[in-house]
This record gives structure tokens, sequence and C-alpha cells, in this order.
DNA sequence: GCGATGGTTCGGTCGGGACCGAAGCGTCGC
DNA sequence: GCGACGCTTCGGTCCCGACCGAACCATCGC
């Protein structure tokens, strides 16, 4: 018997507190910080300053409002202030803010080369997004390894095993309450790739092996010669054109 | 062999369009709007004008807004200008927008009356969330109807007939790409609700069956005495304290 | 100690946008 | 036709916030 408690006294969010975080992103040059945040790692507030194209001082009073939107946190280490996002919940936000964007009437939207590499592969908080990331959850489901349906991911025995076979411990921490497999819903490809415990260990997998290497400063990802192969003889993925 | 094909020409979403939306819904007005409109169903302008407790021409400039960021789209009919959300997908930014607000320190935070109505049970674009529909996916989940494993959830043989019993006709139209059954991760529980084609057949039929029946102006649901038993029989579900 | 570096605070400018009053336009009811 | 109604456009006010220059504070290397 599952019973319904009496109302607990768990912070409530008013429409009001929507728009205050909606407006913290609805900036360009806090939403460029935020999207060079996604992919997890923290940035010095200098970073994140030079990457906007703004002087230090009003990148300050952007960091400084991101925080009080509780957006991102920021700890001081030496004489730096490292910044990154307070949880992955605000990659959804943004993830699903791309989504959003993308069924918008495509106006002047200038795309550049940078974009087709992000498009290609990319990091998605800490798993892997873009073609690539679709093509893996395709490959995975029609393997049987993964069950991909409705926007849900589970993963079967068959994939329980190939994982293990493929150097991936999906032994379940008992501290981590985070998601095993998770579909998240690509942005570019309008298609859910993989994310979740699994999608991170398959990421951090496959830059172990050498199959991806991650762009200097954006969240691009490079397919390396080996990867190219290792994509192909593993899962069955033949990108047809590698990304230089 | 899933081939990964070279790059299309799908509409790309850089990180200034990210904050034109955002900037769209980052207003305390026009976010109530949106809320108010995250039942799916349509309201007029003056609807929400006098939601938002704004004068008319003001609210017509930002639904002019709105509609320019590709968040809400309008149809006249008659003398009435009815505006309704473009995409489920506007439903889940707000949706996660809420998240990230639960998340973040709670201010001063008055939470009303009508907040306790809404937590209680609630339409999530049109499917049941707040503690009834969370309490509805466990049950379901306890029962073997359903699989709710990591933020995923799938229907079961057991639980299709019984959906079938229970007076819903799981038999999909190939018209639509909706997912049958989705975890939707709900704002005020922190847990997931069942949304998707399932979510909304379920919803609809508890009001077919009287057991819930809609808010005059808001997305609160209220529970009747029919509703009250048929959640104890048919799911398990014992709701503590009815709301009145 | 002293300068260099990373970051913040203060003061001031300026543009965008939220708001309303008034006027204009289309639709409905009579 | 005529008024009532729903909504938009125009013009104007006002305030918030994005931005930078300058000064200030903390940390590091020496």
């Amino acid at each position: 018997m599952i019973e319904v408690v009496a109302p607990t006294t768990v912070a409530f969010a008013s429409a009001n507190t929507v728009a205050e975080v909606a407006a913290a992103i609805g900036d360009p040059v806090r939403a460029a910080m935020l999207v060079a945040l996604m992919d997890g790692r923290a940035r010095t507030a200098g970073e994140l300053a030079a990457l906007g194209g703004i002087t230090a001082q009003t990148a300050s009073g952007h960091l400084a409002r991101m925080v009080e939107a509780g957006l991102v946190v920021a700890e001081k280490q030496g004489r730096h202030r490292y910044v990154r996002l307070v949880d992955p919940a605000v990659a959804t936000v943004l993830e699903s803010l791309m989504a959003v964007a993308a069924i918008a009437p495509p106006r002047h939207r200038p795309t550049g080369p940078a974009d087709a590499a992000l498009r290609e592969a990319r990091t998605c908080w800490d798993h892997l997004a873009g073609r690539l990331g679709v093509a893996l959850a395709d490959a995975l489901a029609r393997d049987g390894r993964i069950v991909l349906a409705d926007g849900a991911a589970l993963v079967t025995d068959v994939g329980e095993a190939f994982f293990c076979d493929f150097g991936i411990d999906l032994g379940r921490p008992p501290a981590s309450r985070r998601p095993l497999c998770r579909a998240c819903l690509d942005w570019s490809e309008r298609r859910p790739h993989l994310g979740g415990r699994l999608g991170a260990a398959l990421l951090a997998r496959f830059r172990e092996l050498g199959w991806l290497v991650p762009g200097p400063r954006d969240r691009a990802l490079r397919l390396t010669p080996r990867g190219r192969s290792g994509f192909a003889e593993s899962f069955g993925i033949e990108v047809s054109r590698a990304p230089t």
C-alpha cells in the first residue's frame, strides 16, 4: 500500500522563481558561459570572461548573478576562482532550451565550422552527444544491449555482459543515486543518446582507449583513426566522414 | 550497420539563441503566462493579461515576444486570439526550470494555499503530476505493470493487459511518434511521474470516470470521493488527506 | 618587503524593455 | 448601421541592467 503523506515543507518554486532562473540564463554572455560549462568541468572567472569577450569586472557581475540564481557555484583556489554548474539539472535546462531553439523557425542563423564539429560529436555534461552519440545509442539498441523504447533506456542482461567485457564495471555504488542509464534528448539530432552512469562510463572508456580526444576549449570531441576502427568493430558504427 | 551520414542542413542553435529563448521566459509576467499554459490548453490574450495583472496592450507585447521566440503560437478565432504552447518541449523547459528553482536555496518563498493544491495533484502538459502522480507511478511499478528504472519507464505485458482492462487502448496510432510512456521528473516531488501517451490516457480516463475534476483556472486537480476509493481499489493508493 | 596577477567593488553612462494612456482596427450582437 | 468588445499599434515615461574605467583587495613569486 503506497501512502500519499500530508504536505511536507519542501521548498516550493512559484512562477516567479522560474522567471528568475530563466532571466539569469537569458543573456548572450551568460548563456555562452553556461554552455561552455556544460561539460561539467570548472573554469576560472578569467577564462569565462575571455570566452564572452568582456572585461573581468563585467564577468564578475555575471557570475555573481548566476550564483545568486543557483545556476553555478564558485570556489576559490589560491588566487583563482573556479566556477562550475551547480547540478546536472542545469545542463538539462540548457539542453531543453537548445531543443526549443532548434524548433523555432530558422531565421538568419550563421553556422560556422565549429558548429559542424559540435554536431558530429561533443560532450553533454559527461557523456557522448551529437551524431556519434545518437548512432551509438541506436547501435546498442539494435544489438539488444539496451532497450531504447519511447525515450526510456534500460540495460539488458546481454548488455551487462557486453559492457563488462568492454571494460566497464556497472556494479552500482550504493552511495550514488544517479540513474544508471538515461535517454537524453540530443538537441542537434532530435533523437535520444545515452546519459546516466552508463553514458558517462562509456565516454570515459572511449577516452581511455584513445578513441576520442577532447577539443582544446569547446565541447567538441575528435574521433581518432583508432576510434574509427574501434567503433566499427565493437559497435558496428561506420562514420562516413571523419572530422579532421 | 548503422551509418553516420554527413552533416545535414538541420537548423543549428547557437548559444545566442539559447539566450533569446531564456530571455523570453525570464520575465515574471511571461513566466506566469507560460506556466498557466502548461496544461496544453489554449487561452485568450485577455485571460492571460488578467492572469498577469497587466493591461491588454502590455500583454499583447509580451505575447508578440513569445511568439517571436517560438514559445507559443496564436490563432485568431472570431474576435478572440487563442494562445497555446508551440510544443511539449516548451513544457519540458519549464519543468526543468522549476526543478532548478527548487534546488536553489529556499529564500523568502511565500507558499500560499493554492500551492498546496498544486503540490497535491495537477496537470503537467496533459498528464498527472504532483504527489498523486508520483504515487501512481510508484504503485504501477510496485505491481509490475510498468518498469520504472533509472528515470526510464516501460510498460510490461502484465501492465498492457491491466491498462486494457482499465479502459485504455494502447494500440499505437502509426501517425503519432509520441513516446508511449515517459518518465517525467516531478519538480515538486523530485521523483518521476508518468508522461507520454500512457500518462495522457490515464489522466483522460480518470477524468472520464469522475475521479479527478480540473480546477477552474489553474492546473490543480481535485480528487473526488469516487476517485478516492477508485485509486485505493484499482491501484492501492491511499490518499491520507483529501484536498477539499 | 615589492611587483605582477586574478578578481571584486564603486561610480557613471547608456540602451533596452516593461508599462500605461490614447487611438485605431476588426468582429460580434442588435 | 451602431455601439460594445477584444486586441493591436503608437507614443512617451521610467527603471533595470549591461558595460567599462578606475581603484581596491588578495594571492603568488621573488
